[in-house]
DNA sequence: AAAATAATTTATAATCATTCTAAACTAGAA
DNA sequence: TTCTAGTTTAGAATGATTATAAATTATTTT
């Protein structure tokens, strides 16, 4: 299944995606792993150029990103801050937000249980329920 | 209690703020109001300038902002996009947030019930939980 | 109350992430 | 092979936020 792209290349077609170069190489960075990935745009490229040897321009990385968003091959998470993080695991779950550093813990999805909804406003539905779990040091007060 | 803010006042010196002009009217617009407010500091900003006549320079918005927010005055919401929300209703409740037209509602905290959570990393402590409910139409795919 | 001090405010510049633009390139169709 | 629409690209433009450093103000000390 690694090293085999034709599942890319399949997936890609059947979103109306052409399968490119740059596409195919982001594919294989994101998808052909076992954990679930956290990522920055910035991260991502880094991550590129240092386990492949293709140059991929930031734009690309943009499209490429935002394309396989919006067809749910990936997910953005809500998150406080500025920065805006994806990610590969787009099964429903949710995260530990750790204030101090701002690294990303995934929490299974059976690990938290919603027993109450309220129900969405008239014409719209809930899409996504996400559950951020901010976190901070055991011992420091909330002041800076 | 409203046209009075010796409270304000109060609060400020015992966070070890100076209850400076500034601050003075940013209390009053944020907090002497019944409604939660929801807020990015160009909306802020804005209503600044349409209900005092105070002028306050962006910098100081977004100084106070933050040491309201590092007193525990302001929530910061966690949110999918670039956008930076803040929020007057520092108890514990959650959110929808509609991704076509980017509004947030409150969600009183009983109408939603979290009934089991993981344990915190060692060290850590969950300082926040919180529920996004992100929503879109009714007749809408996925795909852009 | 005046002088000293430390915090605060301010305009502006700098930075950073993201989007836009328009030209060059490429995949797939004819 | 040629054509066409989709894609990639470098660089410019935008927008939010943070940094800077000088002027101002609140509070403390005298």
């Amino acid at each position: 299944m690694i090293n085999d792209f034709k599942h890319h290349v399949n997936r890609l077609r059947s979103s109306g995606l052409r399968p490119t170069k740059q596409r195919l190489t982001l594919c294989k960075v994101l998808f052909d792993r076992k954990e679930t990935f956290h990522f920055t745009i910035d991260n991502l490229k880094k991550r590129i150029e240092k386990t492949t040897k293709s140059k991929i321009s930031l734009a690309t990385v943009y499209n490429t990103v935002h394309a396989f968003k919006n067809n749910g091959y990936l997910r953005e998470i809500s998150l406080q801050g500025n920065k805006t993080f994806f990610d590969t695991n787009s099964s429903s779950h949710h995260h530990f937000y750790d204030q101090d550093t701002g690294d990303l813990i995934d929490i299974k999805n059976e690990d938290i249980i919603v027993s109450k909804l309220p129900s969405a406003p008239k014409g719209k539905k809930i899409k996504q329920i996400e559950v951020t779990l901010s976190l901070a040091n055991n011992n420091q007060n909330q002041k800076k």
